[in-house]
DNA sequence: TTGATATTTCTAGAATCATGGAAACATCAT
DNA sequence: ATGATGTTTCCATGATTCTAGAAATATCAA
């Protein structure tokens, strides 16, 4: 991953409101939500929510697709998974027991239900 | 850890001259680099590299140390490493099949020391 | 076509962040 | 003390990002 794509997607999560969506989209996966139900979730102007998404459309973390007169928004899979492994293939350069977690991820995620 | 912590984490790193001097920190870790050299070898002037270590510090991912007449800079492994905790445990909501790297996180660094 | 609903684009103002010179501060050597 | 070196704080300027109302666009229903 380019480290300016990698910024992008930093950038892109390092906001309330954008964090926000993105939790909501992730725990909505793989279907996703329309545009307007998530601004009234979070509760945020709909020209806002819009600036917002955008951003992380452009980031790279979701996408969008038309539904009727609705627009319905969705994680990106390999957004967040390519973000994360920048970070973790960042940390490692040379030493990876500096920031890997302590056991696999796979494993951490296993009680993640909740 | 706090969404406003991750938010800071996130901030701190999407930023270009900030996210080279946190990856020299990887790599000299656990030594860390002092203040100046990091500046000589991003070619960023003094006043400037001290605004974003100063940022990263306040973001809980290095820490500083005076050391005679300079300041040594470190990385501080629990940062970065909550970071991605966040980030990933973020994902797994319900759903850790979505952002988990394929293998297991320590796997992926074995190759790393290029 | 007209109207209702959903969303985005436009726009301007506000707020925040980045930059780097000058000055201040800290440390050490003489 | 004085001076040299390393770093930070102060400050003003410029750049970017955020916000949300108003207007524009898209879709559907009657």
């Amino acid at each position: 991953m380019e480290t300016s794509s990698a910024i992008e997607g930093l950038a892109a999560l390092a906001h309330e409101s954008r964090l926000q969506a993105f939790r909501l989209l992730v725990r909505a996966a793989p279907n996703g939500i329309p545009a307007g139900e998530i601004a009234s979730q979070l509760d945020v102007p709909p020209p806002t929510l819009s600036f917002h998404l955008a951003h992380l459309v452009r980031a790279g973390l979701i996408d969008s697709q038309r539904e009727g007169r609705s627009v319905r928004y969705a994680l990106r899979v390999d957004g967040i998974r390519e973000l994360v492994g920048f970070l973790t293939e960042d940390c490692c350069q040379g030493r990876p027991e500096l920031c890997a977690p302590e056991g696999a991820l796979a494993q951490d995620c296993e009680g993640c239900d909740a």
